[in-house]
DNA sequence: GGGCAAACCGCATATTCATGTGAAGCAAGT
DNA sequence: ACTTGCTTCACATGAATATGCGGTTTGCCC
């Protein structure tokens, strides 16, 4: 018997999944409530159970925060998030929160039911839309690696110096060229990027902005 | 009417496949081959097909790769693997290489129809063991972010410090300190870290190493 | 051939950093 | 009660950095 909970504040939907899941003989949902707070309330008093079905827009804290709070305290909750949303970050936000699926709303209840199945066997309920996305954040990160910035061909060279962690000195060395004229570069580099210290440009060019 | 291609070194599999795909009335599957070169070879001198079926375990050049070549050239391509390799690596690798979806092959014929017209419609197939394998993989990469070196909270306040690129001033401003606590705490930091420099510190933090 | 950007170099100075030595208060555990 | 570790602070010095000013050479484009 798998035991299913809801946190849900559309209180017709939450009542149609509810009694749906509650009639299958292989499932019992008791526990239906309109927000991660009362969810917590609950929690503390009683057994946690099994599968909860969670959106993200809730009155209060929201349900991506939910994740994370409810995953802390009880990691063996399994939470599939059940929401309208279907934009990359809301999606990702919640997977990496650890959410183990993600439907959207339109989705019909035999589904529901069958992705509850799936994740009790070790699957993570997912539509073929949602993996589609997930699918291009993988391939979004790996592109979006080059802002291209205005750096010149030795710029970039001294930039990797500093994020080597070398000293002005090691850098001149690395590229046979003098201590001032490393200078010179850095001094351009800080006009193009904005900045004003080594900390600053180590820190952009590790974070991908350069 | 949606054109398939298909590498796969099995004869019995691919032709299986083959003939089943070509079968149904929206799909027409003409080219099967047993190697990523000899897909590249066909592609020169024929249009490409919108769908392609592709094994990781191949002669020659490994699919997985050849997802790389493959969608460099002729990125419209949408790209399925097809393998027995469920291990999260492989999975992760394919999905990074740009393919659209991931099935194991026992996946029945009907099941690997389907799944090709999900993609035409946007989706990405994916079963849910899959699914639940790349989620994993969002959930393991958030933790071993951490690889928990022994900073204390303090210290790691100004190694935050440190990383929003302000000098040993403002950090002091920032939590109200002295300057020279500041700088003991910097001591610390390099002690335990095994660096001495502002900027390593940076670098090792935004590496994910600290 | 003039203009321009990139790469190269030098000198000077104020600020910041790295490092040493030393010490006091406080909480947690032995 | 004693040790240990974290946090706090001080004073000092040499090294590194940030920033200002100046300059030459080279290659490219109009």
């Amino acid at each position: 018997m798998i035991e299913i909970g809801i946190v849900e504040d559309n209180v017709k939907i939450r009542d149609l999944i509810q009694r749906y899941l509650d009639m299958q003989d292989n499932m019992s949902c008791k526990t239906a409530v309109d927000s991660v707070e009362e969810m917590l309330d609950y929690l503390k008093e009683h057994d946690p159970p099994d599968v909860m079905l969670m959106d993200i827009q809730l009155p209060g804290m929201s349900g991506i925060k939910g994740i994370g709070i409810i995953k802390k305290e009880y990691p063996e909750i399994e939470i599939i998030m059940l929401t309208i949303y279907h934009d990359s970050h809301k999606i990702f936000d919640s997977l990496v929160a650890g959410a183990s699926g993600y439907l959207l709303k339109h989705t019909s209840l035999p589904e529901i039911k069958e992705s509850i199945e799936n994740l009790a066997s070790g699957g993570a309920p997912m539509s073929p839309q949602i993996a589609r996305k997930v699918i291009q954040h993988f391939n979004e990160s790996k592109k979006e690696e080059k802002p291209e910035s205005d750096l010149t061909a030795r710029e970039q060279d001294i930039v990797n110096g500093l994020v080597d962690g070398l000293s002005y000195k090691l850098i001149a060395d690395r590229f046979d060229i003098s201590i001032d004229t490393v200078r010179a570069h850095i001094r351009n580099i800080y006009k193009k990027l904005h900045v004003n210290s080594k900390a600053e440009v180590i820190a952009k060019s590790l974070r991908g902005e350069i």
